[in-house]
DNA sequence: CAACACTGCTCAATCGATGAAGCAACAATT
DNA sequence: AATTGTTGCTTCATCGATTGAGCAGTGTTG
């Protein structure tokens, strides 16, 4: 294809000069509206047999300056670093592409200034909406875009100012605290109370999971511990940390847990694992997250699947009809069993 | 911020009138090259503030489709759902932004199509490089790269038309089927031939650790059994289904296992746990990849990680310094042991 | 045969940012 | 007084695609 000009792009005007017509005909042809532009379909062929012979691409930074639309999408993501998130990044993206849209996602690594830097280069680049994913500041990016007229939206943690889409945090933990401790009462004998770890308890999401974990205890009658309520943070060595700080002011290891994140999960199963506390009688777990090798530790381990699917489709369902004001949205979460079918939530 | 324009954005039109001054001086302080253009820093400093004021974000289409250079870099990438793959992308964008480019990353899902669609559109958006991560016909994006004057590059699978980064796929398979081998004898009392399970027979990466695996049963003297390599797919329902057919074929089941990536071991485990072959004497594994959990699973496995740092040095190496030809640059990988620290690779 | 419609194109302005060239005003030098 | 230099701007063409307006040429109608 065309090497005889290594560098140089081809643009509209030299297919131009090669069809012997004019660039606003190539034009209409190559964007499709010749036949409104009354381009006759010969020399619409001529052109798009040139066009496919020089290789021609679109120069979309011009294309876009000249029209009112521009068909970007951004999204802001913290991490790559879990199945839940990839699996938001790539259905994000098939849903665009579904839309005509262009989708740009980039990485902010829970870092606020990285994330108000990322929506204004993304603004930079004209996008029509941004979505922010566990952004740790959601009404910061919201005013960015609102000052842009661009439209912004919250999956995952909500804000104030844009319509939010999250997992229904309570009902989900609810529900999963009630699993863990139906299993601790078949295997320890007795429902026991369990322990909260991980999250930071400033953050919404957390909270919530917090309120249906008491709630869960409240439903059976078992008081919660307070020292038990261990919401360290997301990173897995802060798990670990604080899981090796309460066994050495207790005399006791708690025989059942929830874990708030996979990434949490990653901290606690390694302090098991090096503690040496459970050589025989493993805890009874839960994690508020799915993860395929997860699910395969120990001997089961519920696991709540957040609905990525079900939330996509309401962000989309805002993108494409319009937001009513700063809705919650709330997605009921998905349980797991441990041969992986999905078993719909029963709770609806 | 400007709430009285509630949708229009601000343009150096807009702020040289409020400035009282011309279009291109208002360039020339947000560009930063208003010393160079002889500005006067009340001047500047008058246009700074007012475009903070009004929350001025440049127009990217505009500034690009004036400059030669895009500053953009595309990567195309299979799937979001594997730690090996997050890692890349994750890695990709700090290291592009620490260079002043604009990163955009698109997932294909091993879809030639999709490949070839996606490397148009990034084309279309003037990216400068187009990095091919893990592509089916790497070959063919090198070609419509090249004819437009783009710079390609492969990463983790190689082509023979643009530089190629990979991971030293015989080497590091040769080390972990020696370490398999080295726990079968420890285990069960004698190094027995291993299975191979994973991956596809035409693609380079699994030929070479293929030969890897030969390499170290012969290193040690004991034969490869040709009907236990299994290079099925990917996609973990292959290596469940192809396990289930061995199964079922012979009466012995495998007492060892090289598997070619995670997410080959996802559906290995899951087969391990369903099939209930191994419920006292779990087999000897390895795995071609690293995933956290995975690491935990069983009694030891041993697991190699691929030097996505290292991997992205080489990459950007070549960006910013200019490639040789078609080059393949191999990179060692890495062993981890169950405790998670990195242990140098001793081959090297 | 004039009036009008239709076909198949071309022209030229435009989107917003950039930067070479140019120009006015004043200072410094010969 | 004439020349040269410096400062601090402005003017205008340009990047490539888009699109409203316009214009020949042909056909159709009253």
């Amino acid at each position: 294809m065309n090497q005889d000009r290594p560098t140089k792009k081809t643009t509209i005007y030299d297919l131009a000069e090669l069809a012997g017509t004019s660039a606003s005909a190539v034009s209409a042809v190559l964007n499709g509206n010749w036949k409104k532009r009354r381009i006759s379909s010969q020399l619409a062929e001529k052109i798009t047999r040139l066009a496919e012979e020089q290789g021609y691409a679109i120069n979309m930074q011009a294309s876009l300056l000249r029209r009112e639309k521009s068909k970007i999408i951004g999204m802001i993501v913290p991490k790559y670093d879990n199945r839940y998130f990839g699996s938001i990044v790539e259905t994000f993206e098939t849903m665009a592409r579904e839309r005509g849209l262009f989708p740009i996602i980039t990485c902010t690594r829970r870092d606020p200034e990285l994330e108000v830097e990322a929506a204004r280069t993304m603004l930079s680049y004209q996008v029509e909406w941004l979505v922010s994913t566990g952004a740790t500041d959601p009404d910061r990016i919201s005013d960015i875009c609102g000052a842009a007229g661009v439209g912004s939206l919250n999956l995952d943690l909500p804000g104030t100012k844009a319509p939010s889409v999250i997992s229904d945090n309570f009902t989900g933990a609810r529900e999963l605290t009630r699993r863990i401790l139906v299993n601790s009462e078949r295997k320890l004998g007795a429902a026991r109370p369990l322990l909260f770890i991980g999250g930071r308890g400033s953050d919404h999401n957390t909270a919530e999971r917090v309120r249906g974990f008491r709630a869960a205890h409240a439903d059976i009658g078992i008081p919660v511990d307070e020292r038990h309520i261990l919401t360290c943070g997301y990173a897995p060595e802060k798990a670990e940390m604080s899981l090796q700080a309460l066994a050495m002011a207790e005399r006791e290891v708690p025989s059942g847990m929830f874990v708030n994140s996979t990434i949490s999960l990653e901290g606690v199963m390694r302090w098991i694992k090096r503690s040496g506390h459970y050589v025989d009688h493993s805890p009874v777990m839960g994690c508020f997250d799915w993860d395929p090798f997860a699910a395969l530790l120990g001997d089961e381990i519920e696991m709540v699947r957040q609905d990525v699917q079900g939330m996509l489709n309401a962000v989309f369902e805002v993108i494409d009809h319009g937001a009513r004001g700063a809705s919650l949205i709330e997605i009921p979460p998905v349980f797991v069993d441990s041969n992986y079918a999905l078993i719909n939530d029963p709770m609806v």
